[in-house]
Order: C-alpha cells, then structure tokens, then sequence
RNA sequence: GGGAGUUUAGCUCAGCUGGUUCAGAGCAUCUGCCUUACAAGCAGAGGGUCACUGGUUCGAACCCAGUAACUCCCA
C-alpha cells in the first residue's frame, strides 16, 4: 500500500471519530475496574466555543485518553450551563428583533420561547468540541435545567431553608437597571472612569447657638460656617441624603458638631453626624450619607440609624421620593440637578475625578447599588470545611499558588444572594400567602398545605397563593453539577455516584474558582460528605500576542474551527498544549498551532520512510547497538513523562515527548538503522522498528489522537482485530534503562555533532568520507560504535592511537582526543588561538572549582555529594587541560 | 487603600531541596544544504547584568528586606 505524501487530517478526523462513537469507546458503565472521573465545566448554553474552551477541553481529553490507556475506566461527562442571565439576555434580543417585548409575554409564554432557542441552538458547542476530539461519553450528556438537575436545585433549597441557611432580607445588592435584576459582585465588572466630582453647599440651620458659635468659628477657621461644603459624583443623589457626616477627629468642623443643614433645591433637614469612617483629606471632608444609594452609606446609616430614602424606580429613573425631576433617568437627572444646582449658586465647582464603576458584565449597564428584598444563603458554616478540605491536602489545586486567594476568599466569605430577577432558569419554591406570610414547598399543594397550618386558615385555596417570581441564581445550580450528572439527588445511592464519585481531576478556570469551585466544594460536603474531585487543574486565560484577554468582542480571537481546519485537530491541540503552564495565561500564537502540525507531519514522513523498506530476511543485523540504545532512552523518556503527568506539566509532557520522537528517534535513531537508498534492511531491526513505533504512537494518542489512529491500522503494524484500536491500546510500561549505553551514545553524538562541524568549516561535502582517530581516556569503546559513528559521521575509517596526530584538525570529547587528517594543512595561528580559548576557560573554571575545595568552610558545610562532584569536576578540568596544553605545546615545537 | 501573583534569550516558558561544565528548552534569527521519509525538512551557529538595590551564606536565578513595572482579586 502506498501512502500520501501529505496527511490530510480532515478525512481521517471525521473517519475515526465517528468510528470511536460507533464502536462506543467513549462510553463508560460502572464495572471493576478503577474508575477515572471528569465532569465537564458545563459550557454557557448560549456559547460558541472559544478559544478558552479549547485549552480547557484539550487538557481534558489528554487527560481522560491517558487514564482510558492506563487500563482504568474513564468517564468524562459533557454537558451545558443554562446561564439563565446571558441566556435570558440572548432571548431578550432575539425576541425583540422579531418586535416582541418581554413584558408583553406571560413567564409561560417566555419560557417557551427560551426553550425553543435553547433546542436551537444550545447543542451547537458540544458539537464543536467534537471537532476537537474530545471523547466525552456523549449519552451522559446533561443540561442544568434538565428536569432531574431542576428538582436536585428545588430539593437543595428546601432541604437549606429547612436548616436555616437560606433566609430572606433586604440588602444592598449590586443592581442592573437595564436587566432589571440583581447581578452577584462577580458579575460586576469594575473600571476606571472619568467622572465630575460636584462641590454642594449645604446650608446650616441656623439657631441661636449657632449664631453665636458662627463668630467665635470664624476667627478659627477658614471656613464658611453658613454652609457645609459636600463633594460627590452623584449629585442626583442629594435628594436621598439622611445626614452629613465629618469625622470627629476632623479640626476644621469642630463648630459644626451636632448641627443640622438643608439639603439643597428641597431643603429638607438633615443631622451632621460624626463618624471615624470619614476620609478627611478626601474632597472637603464632609461626607453625603445616603444610605439607600451606596453600600458604605447604607452600612453607616444602620449604625446611626437614619432613614433609608430610595429615590430610584428599578430601571434608574426617579421616583416621586426624589420631589424633584421625576421620571428622569439617572445620568440625566446628573446633568439637571448639576445646572439646577447652579442657578441656585449652591454649586461651588466641578472637578475632574477618576474613580472605579462598577458595569454589568452582562449588559454593560452602570451598577446601582441598590436595596431590596432578595434570597440567601449562608455561607460561613460551609465554608469552613470547604476550607479544610483544600487547606490539609484533600483536595489539591494546581498550581499551588491558588491555595493563598482560596483561603483569603474562604475567611471572608460574604452571604450568597441567590435570587435573581429573571425567568429563565429554576423559579425560587417559595410560595406567598395574601398576608405576605410565605411557606417553602416543593409543590403548590404542599405550599396549600403548609399555608394552612402557618395562617390557621383552612380555607386558603391555591388560588390564594403566589409562587417567588424570582430564579435562583445559576451557580446555584451548577455546584450541584459533579453530584447532579451522576443522578446523586434523585437516587442518592445508585451505581453511577457510589462508582464515579468523588471524581479525579477538575479542569477549569481560576477566575470561577470562587462561585463554581469553592461551592461545588460545599455542596459536596453537605450534601455526600465527600470532596467532589481530588484535583483542580486551573488553567490560564488565553491572550492574544499583545496580552490581551480573547474576546469576541475585541475580535482578537482566532475562529477554533478555522484553526482546525488550517491545522488540523491534531495541531491545533498541540498548539494550545505548547505553552500552557498550569495557572498561568497563556499567550496564544498561532505558530504554536503550526508547530504542532509541524510536529505530527514529521511522524507521518517518518512512518513513510519506515513503510517503504524491504526486508532481506538473509541480512544480519547490524543495529543492535542502535537498537539498545533507543529502547534505553525510550524508557528513561517515558520514566520523565509519567512523572512531568503526575505533577500535572502537561507542556513539558508533550515536550519531552515531541523531542523523544523528533530528535531521539527521528534524528538519531532512524538515520542510525536506515539502509542505503533502495536497499533492503534485515528482518530483527525491522521488528524492532515497528515495535517501538507502535509505542511511540500509543505515547502521542492522548496528543494527537487522530493521526496516531489513522496509522495504527496501518498494514504495517499487521493485522488488527475489531477492537485493537490506538484510543484503548494500553500504554507502554517503563523497561530497563542502561545508563552506560546512554552516556556513551551522548559522546558518540558530540563526536558525530563535531566532525559535521568541520566539514561546515572547511567546506567539505558530506559525500567524501574522512578517516577517524581517537586516543581515549575516558574509557568509552568507540569501536562498539564504529557501525554508528561511520554511517552518521560519513567515515571511511576509525582507529585507535595511543599517540597524539600532528598536523590533523583535532577536538576533544569528555577527555578523549580525535583527529581528522587533511589534505589540507591546518591554520597553525587559527588552531593556536582555540586551543588558548579553551585553555583560558578551563583555568578560570579549575580556578573557581579549586577555590571551593580549598575553602575549609566549603569543605566543613556542604553535603558530602557536592563535594564528591567538585572533585571529579577539579579531575575532569585538570585532565582536559592537560590534554589542551599539548597541543598547544605541540603547535609550538 | 488591602491582598495575591508576575518579572530569566527577540517570543513563550522551564529551572523541583541554594551546590552537575547552571544560566536551559521550544520557537524565531543567522550560515550552509532541494543529501529520494520529511524545505511543514536536514546539518551547524549565535544570542541572557536571571527587573533593580542591599542582606544572609563557603556558595544565590533560587532565601530575606526594600524599590520599580505589569496583572488579577477585594474595597
């Protein structure tokens, strides 16, 4: 069978994947084996696949491919997230485009509508992962607001009302007034904006004490005692204002202690309180409280106990409360009251001012911070072992550094407001009696019940109840995803969660290692008793070349598909593996991706070349050192992936194998045994050949799974029966390693490095064969090598002399000297001048080695190996130096 | 303002307990090669004040303190 020049990845991609889900290799059913757990962090619904979830799901899927050819059972369970915020926004839009507005729809009507978007689209990006190569076990694919996921997130709100977890209050929460709902702080995004910082005069109610104080104040301060002077970026907010408040320790209004002031344009009265909170080196030192408007103030407020005034309707305009400018939006009612404020001659100037805002990471709108009555949930009981089980090793995070911003976040953990104002995701199962009284039920009837017994009024019907409009919030949901998946809510106690859980490994992003992981953590322990996973593999942010983060909307990010379909799946997820350092960002270069495809078609070129040989089966092997050397550092080679896979280096995995394969195998093993052009090669080293091919493939499936599938059935490795496939081939076990051989090839190498370099010097063609001598000391049998070093360094001899070559081009291997006679003479200056460089170097560096063996205090402190290795180190310098300096001698005679 | 992290070759990164001829890898660059597996390649080569300053130590890229720049999280 011939075979292309150019393997075309796209037909063997579709080929063996379809080929693996037909032949269910992806699938998995409890058995006896050892099982080997991934939950997919369940992609946004509404998502496409970035390049983000490329990095995330290569990770993945090299991971399960190893543990899948390690023998165990291996799971990886896909799924998505409803993202009930960015989805609902998406329907929104979708909606409006066709001129429908969500008000005008029922929920029910709305939620049909969602649902047929979701149907829609919302397989699009498993789909794409399949491009990818991921080997989910597609039938367990599951859907956060699946009906079984739903009623886990019903029962797991029942189940923490009942023990006092969840509660009902009203807080300041971070408001969207475009969404109309509350968004958590990690939905808010924070940045540096340019705003107007207002200076507002306040004017003082004016008594008789004041009066008299007035003309006793003005002879110490500089200050106005008519007014109070107030610097804010939000003006429109005065009307909300329940005091001012300086800081006691604050000399400059020590007259205005327990006064009161007017606020302007409404002049309603209001205390100047004194509290240590107050910057006094900020604006003018005084500060507006407004207690219903910011979350400072409204703490403040409850400490003082002043009233909340909230002047805002929930889409940011004005309401009546405000008594001036009505029904104006928020930032236009700035610019107003700035002018009324003005006219007044209350305004006393406006600087530039840089401060943080917070946006809506979904709709971009300003934050309001803002009261109302929402749903939370407890978070300090389950955060301490949560703590625990991350703090004494029980679960591992990688890299390690998380564990610092993991227990910071843990010891300050904040209550979780669950609820959010939307429809889309799972209704809140709390149901509101006519009195406002609310009982928590699973169903309406249970809710009647309930109702009944709570109020004394068994004639309440369910007609007299309403249902929470509100949902919970997603990552409500989705930290019950590793229990969820596994049905560990509806059948506490079935096959699946008693096999897979606690999963392995967990591959996500740092930047959700507080919402998703740390509660996915809680909830495994409140409701299993059991961590979820043993490790958290935290994967960087993908960046462009300029460092920026991959956005669609920056346009700064590749197509995957297209990458795919430029490189190949093969390529492109050596791409994303090339430089992805566990927690770290990852700059993205394409050239990574060309690399990789670099990579996989120097394996296709070598598997051409092994596939076109003939075999003589009367030829003796002539390999057999070759053939000793590779298995050997085939073995150390694999010995240094098992365990860069252990500590979870996945780049230098894949390194370490990418060199293995191109350099050891490839560049020196290949040219060592390839027979002249059209010659036959003898039957053992062709065994052996495509024995430690067939290994090399089963060592890159879990990287480059398709092209690795395509050869493996190849004729070459035989015939292969219906299951013998690459993907569940077993990996290769570590053999015996010949240390001996291994340094001996290294010098064999040097010597064959430094003969190519003088013919690259002297321009000598590779065609003419040199003859060779070595004068040894090192002890290394050259001539065991002979075979090796005449076929790769072109010689037409080699001998052994006990005496020094004169007038031959020389260089020095470890301690051993060889000589290249030319026709040509050498350059005695040229020679004189490098045997001098390297003479010069080797003082310096005896010089630096004898420093420390004459130091007693080096003698005296370090370990008896260090001293061990200066000395061969003092014995090797001594002995080359030697070797240097006749020459040199000789050069000189 | 508080906390965390980063800074090593042109780029992306290793450097694990302070001690190998320790300053490394891959890519990129330069030089020479279309040598019938592979120019998506082969054979070679060059390239770094380990951010800066000080300290500890027989010995520091590594430990400590300070400084600077960048990134992230919280206020």
């Amino acid at each position: 069978m011939s075979i292309v020049k150019t393997y075309l990845p796209k037909e063997a991609e579709e080929k063996w994947y379809s080929y693996w889900l037909e032949n269910n290799f992806f699938k998995s059913v409890p058995d006896d084996r050892e099982p080997y757990t991934i939950v997919m962090p369940p992609p946004n619904v509404t998502g496409v696949l970035h390049m983000g979830h490329m990095l995330n799901n290569t990770i993945q899927d090299v991971l399960i491919r190893r543990a899948r050819m390690k023998g165990k059972n291996a799971c990886w369970v896909p799924g998505t997230d409803h993202a009930s915020i960015a989805t609902e926004a998406k329907v929104v839009a979708m909606l409006k485009e066709k001129g429908i507005s969500k008000k005008d729809l029922s929920r029910a009507e709305f939620l049909d509508y969602a649902w047929e978007w979701k149907e829609k689209y919302g397989g699009i990006i498993l789909d794409q992962l399949k491009k990818l190569g991921a080997s989910c076990d597609w039938d367990r694919t599951r859907f956060t607001m699946d009906d079984d996921l739903s009623e886990a997130v019903i029962d797991t709100f029942i189940h923490l009302y009942k023990k006092g977890l969840i509660y009902r209050g009203i807080r300041m929460v971070n408001w969207d007034p475009q969404g109309k709902t509350a968004v958590s702080d990690e939905e808010v995004i924070r940045k540096e904006v340019n705003q107007k910082l207002y200076y507002i005069r306040y004017a003082v109610v004016r008594d008789e004490l004041s009066v008299m104080s007035e003309s006793v104040a003005t002879h110490h301060s500089p200050l106005n005692s008519r007014y109070l002077t107030i610097a804010t970026t939000r003006p429109e907010t005065i009307m909300a204002d329940a005091a001012i408040c300086i800081n006691p320790n604050d000399g400059r209004y020590l007259h205005m202690h327990g006064k009161k002031v007017f606020i302007p344009l409404i002049n309603r009265e209001i205390p100047v309180i004194l509290d240590e909170y107050v910057t006094m080196d900020f604006g003018t030192g005084c500060l507006k409280v407004t207690p219903a408007h910011d979350l400072n103030d409204y703490e403040l407020g409850q400490k003082h106990n002043l009233p909340v005034i909230d002047i805002l309707n929930d889409d940011g305009t004005l309401n009546a409360k405000a008594q001036i400018l009505v029904g104006e939006d928020r930032f236009a009612a700035r610019k107003k009251i700035a002018v009324m404020l003005e006219e007044a001659g209350v305004l006393e100037k406006v600087e530039e001012y840089k401060s943080q805002v917070g946006f809506s990471e979904r709709t971009n709108a300003v934050i309001e911070p803002k009261l109302s009555m929402q749903w939370f949930c407890k978070m300090e009981d389950m955060a301490k072992p949560a703590l625990d089980y991350v703090l004494n090793g029980e679960i591992k995070l990688i890299p390690e550094k998380f564990i610092n911003t993991y227990r910071h976040w843990m010891e300050n953990v904040k209550d979780w407001c669950i609820s959010r104002q939307l429809w889309w995701g799972q209704q809140i199962p709390a149901w509101y009696l006519p009195n406002g009284q609310y009982v928590i039920a699973k169903t309406v009837e249970e809710a009647l019940e309930q109702a009944k017994q709570l109020s004394g009024n068994s004639q309440l019907t369910i007609h007299d109840l309403t249902q929470e409009e509100d949902v919970v919030d997603t990552w409500f949901s989705s930290w019950l995803w590793p229990i969820s998946v596994f049905d560990g809510f509806k059948d506490p106690n079935n096959a699946d969660i008693n096999y897979y859980y606690p999963t392995n490994d967990l591959v996500t992003a740092p930047e959700i290692l507080f919402f998703w992981v740390a509660r996915m953590i809680m909830a495994g322990h409140e409701f299993r008793g059991k961590i979820p996973f043993e490790n958290v593999y935290l994967t960087g942010i993908v960046r462009d070349k300029q460092g920026r983060k991959m956005s669609k909307s920056l346009g700064n990010s590749p197509d995957p598909l297209d990458l795919i379909e430029k490189y190949g799946a093969d390529g492109v997820r050596v791409g994303m593996l090339l430089s992805s350092p566990a927690g770290n960002d990852l700059m993205f270069d394409e050239g990574h991706c060309e690399q990789g495809r670099n990579f996989y078609n120097k394996v296709w070129n070598a598997f051409r070349l092994v596939k076109g040989w003939e075999v003589d089966e009367k030829l003796e092997n002539p390999n057999q050192v070759a053939i000793n050397w590779f298995e050997s550092r085939f073995n150390q080679a694999l010995t240094e992936i098992e365990d860069t896979f252990a500590q979870y280096r996945l780049s230098e995995a894949l390194m370490a194998t990418y060199k293995l394969v191109w350099d050891d195998f490839c560049a020196w093993y290949l040219e060592m045994i390839k027979p002249a052009y059209l010659q036959p090669i003898d039957r053992e080293t062709y065994n052996r050949t495509i024995e430690f091919f067939s290994k090399i493939l089963k060592l890159l499936h879990p990287f480059i799974p398709f092209i690795t599938e395509e050869l493996w059935h190849d004729d070459l490795f035989g015939e292969r029966k219906a299951f013998d496939c690459c993907i569940v081939a077993q990996l290769p076990n570590s053999g015996e390693i010949n240390p001996r051989l291994l340094a001996d090839v290294e010098n064999v190498k040097q010597v064959i490095t430094q003969i190519r370099n003088i013919r690259n010097n002297k321009q000598i063609s590779p065609k003419e064969a040199l003859p060779l001598s070595v004068r040894t000391a090192s002890g290394i049998d050259y001539l065991s090598y002979k075979a090796i070093l005449t076929k790769l360094a072109n010689l037409s001899e080699l001998v052994l002399v006990t005496d020094k070559l004169s007038g031959a081009s020389n260089f020095l291997v470890s301690t051993d000297e060889f000589y290249v006679p030319l026709s040509e003479t050498i350059d005695p200056v040229a020679e004189q001048e490098r045997l001098q460089k390297e003479k010069d170097y080797l003082t310096g560096f005896l010089k630096s080695v004898n420093a420390k063996l004459t130091n007693e205090k080096f003698m005296a402190n370090a370990k008896p190996e260090v001293i061990e290795a200066e000395q061969k180190k003092r014995a090797d310098a001594e002995a080359k130096l030697k070797i240097i300096e006749e020459g040199l001698a000789g050069l000189a005679s």
